[in-house]
DNA sequence: ACGGAGACTGGAAGCGCTTGCAGGATGCTG
DNA sequence: CAGCATCCTGCAAGCGCTTCCAGTCTCCGT
């Protein structure tokens, strides 16, 4: 930490440590037998120097760079902005950079992200999270040898971590079925959102079975599509909770921050909650506790982890991976936006 | 595009091309004299391979990575993941990688991004976004004369990027008082909080000048301390709003999620906004539009972006880099928050 | 027509590390 | 004690590009 030239290559620590640079290398990386002695001259040389490893020449001779892509559609979601945070967090611990890839540029930034970018070596791997990636990406990448491991929709031919979002779906429903409701709205992604994630079709085929199980009537009129925003659930609900007739006594909502949507919709129609209307989310969201919202918790950070985890284990020798695909913990937080049914009021 | 064999190389294109790995290499990156027409075959050859060049090569010959570090303390608030998404923008224009690094981890980590991660030479350059950059943590970036440039506080000997947080300050307080209130309560950021952004302090300096100058009083009990977060927000909105005498009849927020709080919080008190109490806040954050809330507006993804022109420039030749700090600009949205004072009713 | 100035191009020397290979010690086995 | 397996270590050959330098060719000016 005394160098303060910042210019100290391998050579000088090897001077410095009376071995070869060789002998540097392999002490400070681990990869080959040193001796005890050896190693703590070494390090104790480097320390001193302030010597850190160009991590280009260093990739350059041994083909790895220590570094894994993420791929995102957006990045100020708080989603994803998760997802990154538990990878980063991981990544670093395990002495690796991660560079950041973000598609909400539209096609044209995706196609250079994929042609030009992942390209050019300098990731050993990617991680694409709730992205649908085409066939020709998909072998573009691994005809470089470089992993990917997808977190979300299932991505064919990749090692994906997936969030079971029937069970997602089904498990919200049922807890409102399990309260007595009955007559139960849904509010889920309308369709051109659901091109890029899957996840909304297949959420709502959840509370469909849930529904049917019960032997529950499914309701055109109580579907109402909205786009994943505070917002746009506001507006779903305000449409659901204001009819005059039928008013669903619960709504099963897609994600938290449509939930939130409707829950300030029923405040805003005089209805309060849970007493005339039930709301169950998806994510636990960081305003969900805010809020009381009762919803199906899926774990973001911990998502970023475990494909890190994943990804560590695909770029060991043992890669003996197992499944395609793995599936993602979850589970039913309930809050004070649930409630059991009334008998209808009137 | 045909490669399918990912392994193309330099030298390929050259053969391909008729011509020596020298002229390929400039060619395609722009320096030095080629002729049109090779410059095209050589194009053509390499497109017609698919090839990509290797970061890691092109970086250890040439010194340049074309990537950047990007340094932010959390990720998953809306401020800096749209910081980070302006800054990822504009770097993908101009071909440039960002690499990530999130300090949330605690001193720990930050210890280790500084010491270690940086000075790997994988980047040509950082930017800290509201970041309190140590003497020593700065000078090391710059022994390696490595560009930073800095949004938010004012980092000792770095180029930043800052708002005029007094300004912004002011400029909602006024609002305020314009509107003829005079019983003004202030939101700002616990002391634990202003460690690291500044900024919090400084708003509140701004909010006092503007009272003082209107030659309203200051009153400590209309002084409130939050985290930041719409549920600190509203935890002080409660305090201040649930007063039985002397209810202030506006509130200034310095940030848009804690005064969302505070809308809530006035909400739940039965007081209608802006009727009853005024609220304005800073950011222009996503969900301000929601709510209907008067804001100054601060452009986070507009940020990033100049944060990366200002990099550029220190990075080309021509670095007659001017003042060493840049006002950011802001402005005022007012929406259905802020309204007319009422006379004291009763 | 000739010298010189460009404009292009190729040769080749690295950039700073990693790693296969081989040599020298050392420790065991029979 | 010879013979061989082990453990360390150093040598040196690259990794795939960039760029300095020098050489070739064309184009002007005089």
């Amino acid at each position: 930490m005394v160098g303060s030239w910042g210019m100290t290559g391998i050579e000088e620590v090897a001077q410095r440590a009376g071995v070869s640079t060789a002998t540097v290398s392999r002490a400070l990386s681990g990869n080959g037998p040193v001796s005890e002695a050896t190693r703590e001259r070494v390090q104790a040389a480097a320390t001193e120097l302030g010597y850190v490893v160009s991590s280009n020449a260093s990739s350059l001779a041994s083909g790895r760079t220590r570094n894994v892509g993420v791929v995102v559609p957006f990045l100020s979601r708080w989603y994803f902005s998760s997802v990154v945070e538990g990878a980063e967090a991981a990544l670093l611990r395990k002495g690796y950079d991660l560079t950041l890839y973000n598609l909400s540029g539209g096609a044209e930034s995706r196609r250079s992200v994929f042609e030009h970018f992942l390209l050019r070596k300098r990731v050993d791997a990617v991680i694409a999270v709730a992205l649908e990636l085409a066939d020709d990406e998909v072998s573009r990448l691994l005809a470089l040898h470089k992993p990917i491991v997808g977190i979300g929709g299932p991505i064919r031919g990749v090692r994906t971590l997936t969030l079971d979002d029937q069970g997602v779906a089904r498990l919200a429903t049922e807890h409102l079925i399990a309260l007595g409701h009955t007559l139960i709205a849904h509010v889920g992604a309308s369709t051109e959102f659901d091109l890029d994630f899957h996840l909304a079709s297949t959420r709502r085929r959840g509370f469909e079975h849930a529904m049917h199980d019960a032997g529950l009537a499914l309701r055109d009129d109580l579907y109402q599509p909205a786009d994943f925003t505070i917002n746009g659930g506001y507006q779903a609900g305000k449409q659901l909770l204001g009819r005059p007739f039928d008013r669903p006594t619960a709504i099963f909502a897609a994600s938290d921050e449509m939930a939130i949507g409707c829950l300030l919709a029923a405040r805003d129609l005089g209805l309060s909650v849970p007493h005339d209307v039930s709301i169950v989310g998806v994510d636990d969201h960081e305003l969900a506790d805010f809020f009381g919202l009762t919803t199906v918790a899926q774990f973001p950070q911990q998502q970023g982890e475990r494909a890190v985890d994943v990804l560590m284990g695909e770029l060991s020798p043992d890669a003996a991976s197992e499944s395609l695909t793995t599936d993602l913990p979850y589970r039913l937080i309930v809050r004070s936006s649930t409630a059991r049914a009334h008998p209808p009021g009137r």
